[in-house]
DNA sequence: GATGTCATGTAATAAGTTACATGATTTG
DNA sequence: CAAATCATGTAACTTATTACATGACATC
């Protein structure tokens, strides 16, 4: 289960429930998402099966907080997944599916508009991921952030790539629209 | 359910269950995947709300076969969920995970072996979708045929991108195991 | 006769989403 | 005092994977 290894390799430092959340969608929302109500039971899971401790303490602000730490087993089963092979072919982009059949409505149109909202969505997420990876240092990272760059320039990259495709794409519609309107 | 929509979309033609797993391992498995054991009981639940109807006829070779066909109804849903916004924030990278935690192993040894592996199944997806790419004509393509090329544009802009981080990465963890070599 | 492809399904389990339920503390 | 944030969980449901079960026909 991808989920808990990603909740190991969270739980770096003891933490909650909770800031795992936030911890998830600051920093791994671009290649990972899970809501609360999965992130509780499996932390649980977690500890039942000795990868976890855990032991409430009073919250400055808010209720009693139940906090996360990593045993020794947990970092051994960690790092047992992270010496696996490099998992591929999970991929999935629901918009390709749309695009891919959209060609049966018949209206160039609707495509065009699809195109340019698609790429307005992509360059929002690009341009987060830009400005993270721009606050950064290149040179003499220790090696966790070194990794964490490494990360954050794949999304830069291939986000990139993705809105010159948007782009490349619109241009062709137009094309194909002009000669349409051309024709008539 | 968006498995549900794109078995829509690919019943373009009347198409058995097995066909339709190949067509997807054919035409969808760059962004999009399932088993057969998912495409059977979909299908049934479309054909009870009447999506889909299906006959029972006899195969040249092998057993009989449930050949289902799309409905007028179903034709709707499906024109209906292209029509939506592009769905996006449901991308899903776990070598990025394995990646990003891979520094608190601390031996970029491991990294290096993990980017060449990841270089090697990256491109191997790349050099399959750039032939089916290249053995298309880009001018003058039907709408649909120009859908379908959009959207194997984008899978082989983005492998490139991705081919090209791993070719980066391998140098920047090439140029830190050299200094560390140099400090011994 | 073994292996591969065609063909359809069910059962058990795992993973993930949406909705429900509760309640303290902080900030405007 | 209303809204936001902190905080934890359960219940119901949907979606997806793995394993099981069956069997015809084709090719080597």
């Amino acid at each position: 289960m991808i989920l808990e290894y990603i909740l190991l390799g969270l739980l770096r430092e003891p933490a909650t429930g909770y800031a795992l959340k936030t911890e998830f969608d600051e920093g791994a929302s671009h290649f990972w998402s899970a809501k609360l109500s999965q992130i509780y039971p499996a932390l649980n899971r977690m500890e039942k099966r000795g990868w976890l401790k855990s032991t409430v303490e009073a919250s400055d602000k808010g209720p009693e907080r139940r906090v996360y730490t990593r045993t020794k087993a947990g970092e051994k089963a960690l790092f047992r997944w992270l010496r696996t092979e490099p998992i591929v072919g999970m991929e999935r982009f629901a918009y390709l599916a749309q695009l891919i059949f959209m060609g049966q409505i018949e209206d160039p149109a609707t495509t065009l508009q699809f195109m340019k909202q698609l790429r307005e969505l992509l360059s929002a997420k690009l341009n987060l991921l830009s400005s993270v990876a721009e606050g950064m240092k290149t040179d003499d990272l220790n090696i966790e952030d070194f990794h964490a760059h490494l990360s954050l320039r794949m999304g830069v990259l291939s986000l990139s790539a993705k809105v010159r495709w948007c782009d490349e794409s619109i241009k062709r519609i137009d094309a194909r629209l002009a000669k349409e309107g051309a024709r008539v």
